[in-house]
DNA sequence: CGACTTTGACCGGCGC
DNA sequence: GCGCCGGTCAAAGTCG
């Protein structure tokens, strides 16, 4: 009994032999398989703006629950939760992207907070390269590190960084590997930007191992971050942790904007593609030129 | 020479 | 009070 494929035929199918009677059919067949990919790419986009609509959904549920939770410590003035101090860190989740997220910390979603006042405390994990041995986290602000301390929970050191934008900026990060994988930094953001964002644009690059700090373009550590790892692929970290309405649209449109290059570099690295585009530009350019003379 | 990083010393909170 | 530990400071080193 034959199995029935699963998934869908994504594959371009471009083997066209060039020829010179067979040009104007290798045009049609690419016609073919560019409405077939529209359409394709069109139920992609719904997909992903369900996915999109989920996951609001899911932050406005995870809302509610902190703010009861909130609601309750401030009733009994207890904590169930046993003491924080000293806990082990870094656990990490996967989103329905099959990608990585950042946790919601204790310090933010349990701890009664003592004082309005309190540093708002966010974590975010970025995966690099495991030969990468840096503790350094592009993440379009200036930072500038005034510290480094091997900690007892985990045995690679962790490092202190201080915002170095505005003296006055009183925001601290700090990065450390993960104890589970060492090719996960953990980036403890503490306290809130009192200035502007450097950038506003996602940032998509590839994820050296340089040892600079310096801006480059990308969202805040409250906002979405899509990395990429020559080792490990596309990691697309989601901050769920800002209890402020997080601009969904402009998320969206990042990850769009990220599949739709994914898209293109793949289109434009397949050999099979580059030569019935030619062929069929070329067949074109020939059939409007013998047209002309005519 | 200025900006930035490194690293050992120091400080303060916490548990025993 | 003492020791442990995380966090911070600041002098020295490095780099462009």
């Amino acid at each position: 009994m034959e199995m029935e494929p699963t998934c869908v035929d994504t594959s371009l199918n471009l083997n066209v032999i060039p020829s010179p009677h067979i040009d104007h059919l290798a045009g049609e067949v690419l016609f073919e398989e560019l409405r077939r990919l529209s359409s394709e790419n069109k139920r992609l986009t719904e997909t992903l703006n369900h996915l999109c609509e989920s996951y609001v959904a899911l932050q406005k549920h995870l809302s509610e629950f902190s703010q009861l939770r909130n609601a309750n410590f401030d009733k009994e003035g207890t904590c169930a939760v046993p003491s924080l101090k000293r806990k082990p860190e870094s656990e990490n989740c996967v989103n329905l992207f099959g990608t990585e997220c950042n946790t919601i910390t204790e310090e933010e979603t349990f701890k009664r907070p003592k004082h309005s006042t309190e540093p708002k405390v966010s974590k975010v994990l970025t995966r690099t390269d495991a030969s990468d041995t840096g503790l350094y986290v592009r993440d379009g602000y200036q930072w500038r590190k005034y510290g480094q301390k091997v900690t007892r929970d985990n045995p690679s050191p962790r490092a202190y960084f201080k915002c170095s934008y505005a003296p006055s900026c009183p925001v601290k990060k700090k990065v450390q590997r993960s104890v589970e994988d060492p090719s996960v930094l953990v980036t403890t953001y503490e306290g809130e930007h009192n200035h502007g964002q450097q950038h506003q644009t996602a940032e998509i690059s590839i994820n050296s191992s340089s040892k600079s700090e310096t801006p480059r373009p990308a969202v805040s550590p409250s906002a979405m971050n899509i990395r990429s790892s020559a080792a490990a692929g596309p990691i697309v970290t989601l901050d769920l942790v800002k209890s402020k309405v997080v601009d969904i649209n402009a998320q969206k449109s990042s990850l769009q904007q990220f599949l739709v290059h994914q898209m293109a570099t793949s289109l434009t690295r397949d050999p099979n593609f580059t030569a019935a585009l030619a062929s069929a530009i070329s067949g074109r350019i020939l059939d409007d030129t013998s047209v002309g003379k005519r």
